[in-house]
DNA sequence: CAAATATAATAGCATTACTATCGTTTTTGC
DNA sequence: GCAAAAACGATAGTAATGCTATTATATTTG
């Protein structure tokens, strides 16, 4: 009985969740994709062609034929590919930002929370049902191998300015938090957080491409523990 | 005296170095541009141009502009211009490993020698007149903001057996096997120095353009202490 | 000094990365 | 339920990119 109301009461929780609106930053896109059928299609097909070809071969031109959409209609939606790579990217942040402040709300020991911090930006990413034009593995894959394409580019301080990789920062901001609750004198909260984000997706494709670069093998454990133990021998040692 | 002989045994060393051609892989270009005039003039001022303009707007036309050529010569050097900042990175790190050698040879403490190691990976670049057609300063900062570009590809595993990122993988197993020398038990040698290697760049990366990312400010110095203790610390604990 | 090789000059072509126009469908506000 | 507005599809066009090809001239090498 107890077993059943807790079980619904992640329902409820959950059901509370779907119902919430990935907001992306407005100047991301000419209009919004999430406003229109076509608009969810052309990110859904993005990301299925994304992952399929990569980022370098990915053409409006392409995507139109895979949506039976001319390009000059995904233009509509869309600058060019760039801002649409920074779309996505944006909306994947702000999708795992939702699920670390799920997980770690309510969590009365820092350690733990920490812990279960470090764990949603190192695990592997399982499919999320609330968001049925979004496929988050394949996202998730797009993110590791294509999205430092979206950071490192000459108009970073631009894009900066303009807000776009927020999101990203504010995750950094808050895990940072999470340090300082332990260590309120720790140094480098920052350097340790965005050094363990972008890791975990080396690692990650460094095991599937570059193996001899990695000791974790296709065990996808051995990441989240490795940054886990890396994150809490920093703080015993200062 | 012997201060003396000191410093002339090092400028004999240097000598030695400065007679040492870096010798890249042969499939990265079709006509070495090392063995002309014309070539070591691309190469020059292709990283000039990157430097200047970034990866995605650098074309063999504007660069064929700059040099006086036109670019159906610069592409018998070289098959493209994916292939160029392979070149480029490729050259980097032989001449990187070189000094890696060099810094660490007959240092017999461990944790020294370890400790150097991480500093070479870490540290700022400084200009190497021994290669007058290589502007090294030019070529770090574009190592940093644009080689993941050379790595982050659809062709990566092609590109890998080629034996493209021998030179990378090869610094990595060098400093790894300093790391077993003082832990002889611990498990994750390639995936902590890889973390490091990578994490440095983009600290100093974050600390130009996306501050908040980082704690070191404009100071290179923290860069190398981080990562030096994040390497001792997790040696400490295993 | 001849033969081989490298370079410059030029042309050309398919694709990319857009922008523009215009008729038709769909949505919306009353 | 209908008119106005907005969105979409179809098509065309343009400058730049990413190459390849040809030929004449210069340079190197045997």
């Amino acid at each position: 009985m107890l077993l059943y109301l807790h079980a619904n009461k992640l329902t409820r929780l959950e059901k509370l969740f779907s119902s919430i609106k990935i907001q992306v930053n407005e100047k991301l896109f000419i209009k919004d994709p999430d406003s229109s059928q076509l608009g969810k299609k052309i990110v859904e097909h993005s990301i299925y062609l994304i992952d399929e070809i990569g980022f370098e071969e990915f053409t409006f031109k392409k995507l139109g034929v895979r949506i039976g959409s001319p390009e000059s209609t995904i233009y509509r939606y869309f600058e060019n590919k760039h801002m649409l790579l920074v779309y996505i990217t944006s909306w994947y942040w702000t999708w795992l930002e939702y699920r670390l402040v799920f997980s770690t709300n309510n969590i009365s020991s820092p350690e733990e929370r920490l812990k279960r911090a470090i764990a949603i930006v190192t695990e592997p990413v399982k499919q999320d049902s609330n968001y049925s034009h979004i496929n988050e593995v394949k996202l998730n894959r797009i993110i590791i191998s294509e999205s430092l394409k979206a950071y490192f580019t000459k108009e970073v301080d631009e894009a900066n300015k303009e807000g776009f990789y927020m999101v990203y920062k504010s995750i950094v901001q808050r895990i940072s938090e999470m340090v300082l609750d332990i260590s309120p004198k720790f140094k480098h909260p920052h350097t340790l957080i965005s050094t363990v984000v972008e890791g975990a997706h080396q690692q990650k494709y460094f095991s599937e491409h570059l193996p001899s670069l990695t000791d974790v093998g296709n065990n996808d454990d051995k990441i989240v523990s490795f940054f886990t133990n890396l994150v809490f021998s920093m703080l015993k040692n200062g």
